[in-house]
DNA sequence: ACGTAACTATTAAATCCTTAATAGAACGAG
DNA sequence: CTCGTTCTATTAAGGATTTAATAGTTACGT
């Protein structure tokens, strides 16, 4: 009757990790005041999500002073890893080449991206 | 307090619309025939998820006879734009180049690969 | 030492997702 | 027509997410 934690980063948590790579280590308090005006969070609601992030090993975080400081534990570069694994395992039946081909048909690059594409994969040959 | 439908096709939902586009339209009782015998799910929870799937816009049903038959109208090709766009937007900044630059960097792909790639991406030139 | 500001912890509401039991309706075989 | 099979509909439990109010704790300033 279960549901399994996600998979991914969901969209809040997103949020608040684009704001920790960004900012490197931070506070609760520092991450909300990072919040856009319009878009603003409670503190309690940051905290639990910080929470959240953590117990999924997102993030870790140290008594520094009276404050917890947070800081990431999976980079930006790891996540992006992550969600590439993520649909390339589910759609692309684990085929990097059929992902990037699914890329190249349906959206459009102008020619500077593709030329840079091509030497890079020569690069890797 | 709200919270907002997954953006994505979550992996229950994925595992059913597989069948949905494998079987083409189907029956809920199709549907539950065509799961996996070590992974069974029970008549009325996939009623329940094939519903949802409706909701979201990936099914529609007709009446045929006493039954529902249930057909896709996000086919396999759509559904995998939707999520190499998902991971676009939110990981690497709507950029295509910088996706594939990801895939390149991260996949160990072999020369054939390689190769067919170069050739499609002098194609889209 | 007292108050205040800054934190953390607890609790909870609303919604989603996953799974499924059970009730109700309809159809086909005798 | 009645029984059983096959479907659909209803209801619900239990965890996950998102948001936040409120209570408790700690340290700093005066």
């Amino acid at each position: 009757m279960a549901r399994k934690p996600s998979p991914t980063l969901t969209d809040a948590e997103l949020r608040l990790m684009k704001i920790l790579w960004a900012r490197g280590p931070s506070t609760v308090g520092d991450v909300v005041e990072a919040l856009p005006e319009d878009e603003p969070l409670a503190y309690s609601t940051v905290l639990t999500t910080l929470r959240i992030l953590e117990q999924k090993g997102y993030l870790r975080h140290e008594k520094q002073g009276r404050a917890y400081v947070y800081h990431p534990v999976v980079d930006r570069r790891a996540a992006r890893r992550n969600a590439l694994r993520y649909v390339m395992d589910r759609f692309f039946n684990n085929s990097p080449e059929q992902l990037v081909l699914g890329v190249l048909e349906n959206e459009e690059m102008d020619l500077a991206d593709l030329e840079r594409l091509k030497k890079m994969i020569e690069e890797s040959e």
